[in-house]
DNA sequence: GTAAGTGCAAACGTTTTGCAATGAA
DNA sequence: TTCATTGCAAAACGTTTGCACTTAC
């Protein structure tokens, strides 16, 4: 369960990991895509971290590792990683695109802490079935949806923060 | 109940369109705000029109009125107006800001047309009590949400669309 | 050898801002 | 008279792209 639990220290399970590897050869081979070291280097540190990261962040760990890579290259690798389904990219309220790795997870909603930013996940099947209904009513057809919790997370709601 | 059906032609209620105007007068005298031909334009045009709009749409629309108002002044007012409430801002998937009227609304989620980009408005109850609940198993405070569900309209299904 | 990938810097689209001129109170 | 507001153009922001060079296959 080391991958579900977002807010721990770092520990994707080694399987899962290596699943997405995989997929992720699969995916380029079957597209004439080449292995390079920049790109490795980003998937690597990519997939082993947990949680939402901007393209800034990862540029900031990939280069401690190899200080000459381009942000160029890991927006271009991030979008490779979203197109295959290992990355899943989000907005929230300010400007910019967020990716979180997507190996052995399942879909999940977001409450997001107004003060310090955090972004706390959570599943519930019982809004999920709700919002099918309501979808129904409208003879719409969900193919994805978000659910976005803003507020203050336990912490700041302890250090009296807004 | 016309300024609950979002997907109609214009008919705000004039005594929601007027309490928004009084809430504005009070919110701008109390910060030492002026009125002035621009901004009312902006604001008027703005709140007699129902459902999402983008600064450029509005911009043109305001320009039908007054050729040389400038998209400064228009992001300058909806700030705002944002900010007093009059406005409600978000960001769907692209990359623009978009602004809806909130005159005498309740709070509704969405259903997005990934086909047609229509946009349907829904509330449910139901939907909300469980948000709350889901919040609280994580101590969180909830301060507002939004809830977006994206796929297919019954017209874009009807034909064929994807 | 060939095509894909890289880094750089320039371009992009949206939004914000500094500034001198204008206008509301 | 004073200070907020305006329009303009320039800057800022996150992201994308054209290009010459490098590298994987």
């Amino acid at each position: 369960m080391s991958s579900h639990s977002p807010e721990g220290p770092d520990g994707v399970d080694p399987a899962d990991l290596d699943a997405a590897r995989a997929a992720l050869s699969r995916f380029m081979a079957q597209r004439g895509l080449k292995s390079t070291r920049q790109r490795d280097r980003i998937v690597d540190t990519f997939l082993s971290q947990e949680g939402y990261l901007n393209v800034e962040e990862l540029l900031e760990r990939v280069r401690r590792q190899d200080a000459r890579i381009s942000s160029a290259t890991v927006y271009r690798t991030m979008k490779l990683l979203a197109e295959c389904g290992l990355a899943s990219a989000r907005r929230f309220d300010d400007g910019q695109t967020r990716y979180e790795p997507q190996v052995g997870r399942h879909h999940h909603d977001h409450l997001i802490c107004t003060a310090c930013t955090r972004i706390i996940e959570f599943e519930d099947e019982e809004i999920e079935a709700l919002q099918e209904q309501a979808a129904a009513r409208h003879q719409f057809r969900v193919t994805h949806h978000k659910l976005e919790l803003y507020g203050l997370c336990a912490d700041c709601q302890q250090r009296g923060r807004t």
